[in-house]
DNA sequence: CGCTGTGAACCATTTCACAGCA
DNA sequence: TGCTGTGAAATGGTTCACAGCG
């Protein structure tokens, strides 16, 4: 989910829905494996089993594209794989600064799958003069002073942010500013650009909560009458108020 | 969203949106903020600034949950935190695994997160030898030989998979014949798993790909000379390299 | 009066089911 | 005949707009 306030309100043209977009480098990634297996053709049925999703769906996602198959027969997969890479614009060169070299920067930076499709990371920058030209996977770290020059001066559009939250903001400022119009942030902030700027959020802490839920959806039903749910609670901080059910519950203070 | 094959037909009882679920994280990431700054209410238009959402949708959210503001006030921040802490099922103690030490696993396990919330690294693990009984983050490695063990005795239902692509499907059976029944994936590949287990994925690859894909219609628009987007990107014409010729994404290790 | 809570309208996405072509 | 491509129905989610309560 893009979070920008990015609505483009009517996508012109070649309306391809958002969902849609989010499932084509799924897709691509299953026909890469099947090309480099040499399979020539792949129905439907099959490349959405790899992919994960059902075929009415994925034809429906294909039929966006274009009729990129043929009946009775399938989708060859050379083919798609080429006008999928070139839908999603992977078969430009996308140079990508990643900003923040902690634990999970030098990780993203050592990352195979940035360079293995139209990905480069064009640098590294870090406000730690101490890392300061260290090499990273390769690559010397520069420093923040100098981000303004490093992404013009290798025409990058695409920031990744991986710096603690208190820096995000005021990083990516500066990207966009520099010229940076899609960001990928993974510090655990809300960032906030202007129209036209595109930003994507990655937030582990997020995902984990979102399994939380479910899980512990789970242990209820498991215990079908109530009063289940195990020794629970170590967390407390929270209001006066707080028993366990949802008691109809009116706001204290 | 959910990846695995996890339609759990109809939620009964208490049904809250899966969107609105994935949005919880971030109202009490914003309202953590606020308790901490001791604001004690706000209203519905501030705290939908803070998450970066619009004000109907939240209250749209919380109206779900129950009804937990005040009309004409807004919402006592403490008390929200709670409930919301006890929907995500964050008033309990997570233990979680890591599998895959490498610089991904490694950034995970020191993120700090995972800690801050209800969720504690129980262990990591990883195939390689070498690593074993190494501290990373302050935890010794141990050895997939007792994954089996690790994840019984420590009760752990949600587990974490950063190993190799290669390695993720195994790894996810071990996991789950043991005992895990929600697994986050990060390595690029589609998992399967029984009824019951949840999988969620993140795939760093795939979102600088949807990046790409927008960033690569601003430059169509910017060429056809509107009175839109003024960003000032540009990026290099790139060789129109070959259609393929990339290798699957691999992650590190 | 101000702000929450929510029915109802609206929009996006998924699923169904089958017509139509190789 | 077999599988794609796609209208149409169903579902899920968002936005509107305002009634209702503190």
């Amino acid at each position: 989910m893009a979070t920008g306030r990015t609505h483009r309100p009517a996508t012109r043209s070649r309306g391809i829905p958002e969902a849609t977009v989010a499932r084509l480098p799924l897709y691509l990634r299953a026909l890469t494996a099947l090309s480099e297996r040499s399979v020539p053709t792949v129905s439907s049925e099959e490349l959405a089993a790899a992919a994960g999703v059902n075929s009415a769906k994925l034809r429906k996602d294909f039929s966006y594209l274009g009729s990129y198959g043929t009946r009775g027969v399938g989708y060859d997969v050379e083919y798609l794989v080429y006008q999928i890479s070139r839908e999603l614009g992977l078969t430009q060169d996308w140079p990508v600064v990643i900003v923040g070299i902690g634990n999970l920067g030098a990780a993203l930076a050592n990352y195979g799958g940035f360079a293995s499709r139209g990905f480069r990371v064009a640098a590294l920058i870090d406000a730690d003069h101490a890392l300061t030209g260290k090499p990273v996977a390769g690559i010397p770290v520069q420093h923040t002073d100098d981000l303004e020059k490093i992404i013009q001066d290798n025409g990058v559009s695409i920031g990744v942010i991986a710096t603690p939250a208190g820096a995000a903001q005021q990083v990516c400022d500066r990207l966009v500013a520099a010229g940076v119009t899609s960001i990928l942030n993974f510090a655990p902030t809300v960032l906030s650009v202007p129209d036209g700027v595109d930003v994507r959020k990655v937030d582990l802490s997020i995902e984990l909560q979102i399994l939380a839920f479910h899980e512990q959806r789970k242990a209820g039903e498991e215990a079908a009458g109530e009063a289940a749910v195990p020794a629970a609670a170590r967390k407390q901080p929270a209001a006066d108020q707080g028993p366990d059910g949802d008691v109809p519950a009116v706001m204290p203070a």
